[in-house]
DNA sequence: CTTGAAATCTTCTAATC
DNA sequence: GATTAGAAGATTTCAAG
């Protein structure tokens, strides 16, 4: 199930020009990569169904929809048992504040990326989502200046990836 | 430029739509919406033009690409000053481990998402990337054990968001 | 993998509300 | 000013080689 897969040269040309734009045609994939569109349509239904393609997504501008404040919230939960972080990150998924949940190592055992309003709806979320929670030990806000995506996600270096199956 | 846009129901049932399949067709979104699919189409092209849809991104799954541990760096960067940040994060977004990149406030300046092989591949990344620079006082590795991407991005509860411009 | 054809989708113009 | 309908042009998709 997360056993890697083999990609040949054409799958990772194939991939690197969708993730610098997702709404590349299959005439265009077709001509760049120098196969028929039918076969670039082939790779990626193959890609898909094999679970490297997970799917398409919108990038949106968080700022535009009024929500300019960006933030990392780093949060204990104690005792940190299954029954009680089930229902927090169910909670926290479901916030229309959250973008992004992590269940980390070391002593702070979630991270949660949030995008709010401002400090004052800040500060709400905080008190009325996290703090307020009996199982909820310990919040750390940092606020964040910036942020930036990275290159396009490859398998290291070698060009195939792993054993495959 | 950051400034918020309004957005009536239409839009937003366009964009909660393309947030769950950033590949519906417009005519599928018409459907659902109740408008024309040309409608639709206008209403896209719109929410790119203002920039609240920055654009299409191809969601992967990292483990299938031999990158199956995931971890958070905290870096300390000193002196703090643009000189040295600059070439810092030039470094660290074109790292084919970077997955993302944030300038933060708080003792720990910047947190980078890495998806690497195996520890061993983790280990040679912070030695060789990160404690190897000058300008790097300290990091602190997390490894992810989950992450959960997280509901849809809306304007807060009032339903158009902020004053437009 | 390619060709080629059919079905579907995107995109534009003109007309309408 | 925004929306719709309809038509032309692309694209996607499939079957056959």
């Amino acid at each position: 199930m997360a056993d890697s897969v083999v990609l040949d040269p054409v799958d990772l040309h194939i991939l690197r020009l969708l993730q610098n734009d997702a709404r590349t045609t299959y005439r265009e994939l077709a001509a760049e990569v120098g196969v028929a569109p039918s076969t670039c349509l082939d790779r990626v239904a193959r890609l898909r169904r094999s679970g490297v393609i997970l799917g398409h997504q919108l990038r949106l501008d968080p700022a535009k929809l009024g929500r300019g404040l960006e933030a990392l919230l780093s949060v204990q939960v104690r005792p940190h048992r299954r029954e009680l972080i089930g229902p927090f990150v169910e909670r926290i998924r479901t916030l229309p504040e959250s973008r992004a949940l992590f269940h980390l190592t070391g002593p702070d055992d979630y991270l949660v990326h949030v995008a709010v309003t401002d400090t004052a709806d800040l500060q709400r979320l905080v008190l009325d989502e996290f703090t307020s929670r009996r199982e909820v030990a310990r919040v750390e806000t940092r606020l964040i200046f910036q942020q930036w995506e990275c290159g396009p996600l490859l398998p290291p270096s070698s060009g195939s990836a792993g054993t495959g199956h």
